[in-house]
DNA sequence: CACCAGGCAAGTA
DNA sequence: TACTTGCATGGT
């Protein structure tokens, strides 16, 4: 079986099992930018909270993050944890929004994604997980974002190898699938979905809606612990 | 109590 | 280049 046939039988095996998972939950691409800076390293549950109290003082534009003082912006986004980092890296990400794109997103849109990446991870705070996860989800660009779940559940079904990085597992996904952004949409969000019910250091693998598929590497294997 | 959650940057070797 | 550590809250 081919690499596209398998990872469209894993899309179709999750799929199934978990429906339309709709992500990015958020009301304006502004809101996801935000939401990808406050997500980092901090379940969503607690971004929930803050991106709540950014809401009620009408901070969720790029103008209005702008003119709020940091110190004050941090205590808003408390809940979210590492206030005080994450609230230098919105303002970093708005700056950068002024200053390459006149403080409009929009603006993103129709830049080429190579390029688009790059100015991305040039801004102090954002690395690739976030950088991809902004351009398919704010600007939906068809660009894979892969994080540890990813690799873990790829790594256990025997797709790649256990010294694969992030940019090999993009590669993966972007090179063996039709690029549409719909898809790599709900494939990621399966993927997390996967990985946090199931995927885990102690697996529930006889649950998982992947263990019908063995891959290359025979039935579901884990390393260490 | 420990560990994790939809990471990143700065420092060290 | 490949590591380690700080950031820091809230849920299980």
């Amino acid at each position: 079986m081919g690499r596209r046939r398998e990872l469209l039988k894993i899309y179709d095996l999750l799929n199934e099992h978990f429906g339309d998972l709709k992500w990015w939950p958020a009301d304006t691409p502004f809101e996801v930018m935000v939401g990808a800076i406050l997500t980092q390293n901090t379940a969503w549950s607690n971004v929930q909270k803050a991106i709540g109290a950014l809401k009620e003082k009408d901070l969720l534009s790029p103008a209005a993050m702008m003119r709020i003082e940091e110190g004050e912006l941090a205590l808003l986004i408390k809940p979210s944890g590492c206030y005080r980092v994450k609230a230098s890296r919105l303002k970093s990400l708005v700056q950068f929004l002024f200053d390459h794109y006149s403080g409009d997103i929009a603006g993103m849109y129709g830049k080429n994604p190579s390029i688009l990446r790059k100015q991305l991870l040039a801004v102090p705070g954002v690395g690739a997980e976030t950088a991809d996860s902004i351009m398919l989800y704010a600007c939906r660009k068809p660009v894979f974002v892969t994080d540890a779940y990813t690799k873990r559940i790829l790594q256990r079904h025997g797709l790649v190898a256990g010294k694969a990085d992030g940019n090999e597992i993009r590669a993966l996904f972007m090179d063996h699938l039709p690029r549409k952004a719909d898809l790599f949409n709900q494939f990621h969000a399966l993927l997390v979905q996967t990985g946090k019910v199931f995927c885990r250091p102690q697996p529930k693998c006889h649950l998982c809606p992947l263990r019908e598929f063995g891959g290359r590497g025979g039935p579901p294997r884990v390393k260490g612990r």
